[in-house]
DNA sequence: GGTTGACTATATCGAATTGATATATGATAG
DNA sequence: CTATCATATATCAATTCGATATAGTCAACC
């Protein structure tokens, strides 16, 4: 899935300008599962508009740099459904240097594998906290799930958070079931084979 | 963390060619949190080549294209540790175009949304059953885990395996539990606002 | 009181990476 | 008998990332 295709779908909730998409897979619901940086955001909603997907109005500010509100067109918004409909969805892809990293542990010291597993830990902290279909919070960032005229977010955005969070769980869970055993296991061998 | 680096990680468990590599981040052991296709993997092998950190002997074989077996040289060895132990690890991301649609299961047929729920999940069996940290199938894909001279995988590969295969069956057992629902939420909406 | 860093906001650009394609052959399936 | 898949390397256009530039506000810190 292109950039494009993502910025509509951020759209599809509603008017919002770039910096604000980018929040949306920075921070925001979208976060856990899709990313797109402002490098390929801008350009992205530069051709939509050219494409006539999208409109903006520029919103002049004071003592600000300008805002570029965008929204979806109606053609913009078939545009999109008609791609949910046409797309075969990619595979999933999960990456993590922490995970890779740690597939070497008998290669580095023990303090450097407890670091990482807990640094991967408090990430999925952050992140499980993050992820809240039912946060209405004005401070949080904007949420990239659907709200219906109750301002509630919609079941699949309720699924796709839940089992975001579920995730999260099982991560955490993990961790700590079989953190200490690992390290006692390293440590084992270390002192057996020097 | 580059390719470069992925590869040198790659070469730690002993010699490989660019297409076993890989198959290392496509089926193997390293596929559920690292990703590389040979149009990043071939160009790194000769700049790591250039850089002195591997070598590789050229194989003939009869009737099939020559095989280049590539191997860590000392240096590339000693780079890598020293790589390891200086890297900040870069934030997690997942990607999903499926979870990503689910998002707008509203706005889709409700049989397309139970097809990519089916898709999703039928996806991470098969994750599921390719992570195995104690496969010594001779016929599976080349795992990625260094060994032991016992043959068994690392400690910390068991445990990168262990947490992959609880993510996997944490994603499956919330589909279980929660795809019914969620179907039939949809089905309500349809019905009461059509 | 001055500096440092964080946040809002857009934009550009080199570098890294993907995904597709080319080439060549054997094996397997339909 | 033909299509597709697996082995194996290589290249390349298009996409995307990550860093940087610009520019102002605000709060914190020493």
């Amino acid at each position: 899935m292109d950039v494009r295709t993502l910025c509509l779908g951020a759209l599809m909730d509603g008017e919002a300008t770039g910096y604000e998409i980018r929040k949306m897979f920075e921070d925001g619901n979208f976060s856990h599962f899709q990313i797109a940086s402002l490098g390929s955001i801008y350009p992205a909603l530069t051709k939509l508009t050219q494409d006539g997907l999208v409109t903006f109005v520029e919103h002049e500010q004071e003592n600000r740099p300008d805002k570029k509100i965008y929204q979806l067109t109606p053609e913009g918004r078939r545009t999109f459904l008609r791609t949910l409909l046409q797309t075969r969805p990619a595979e999933d892809r999960y990456r993590s240097d922490i995970l890779f990293m740690l597939t070497f542990a008998e290669e580095m010291p023990i303090e450097l594998t407890e670091a990482l597993i807990d640094e991967f830990a408090a990430r999925h902290e952050v992140m499980r906290a993050q992820i809240d279909p039912e946060n209405t919070d004005k401070t949080a960032p904007p949420s990239a799930c659907e709200r219906g005229e109750d301002g509630k977010a919609t079941p699949g955005c309720c699924f796709v958070a839940g089992l975001g969070q579920a995730m999260c769980d099982a991560t955490l869970k993990f961790i700590r079931e079989n953190k200490q055993g690992l390290l006692d296991e390293l440590r084992n061998r270390k002192a057996n084979k020097p």
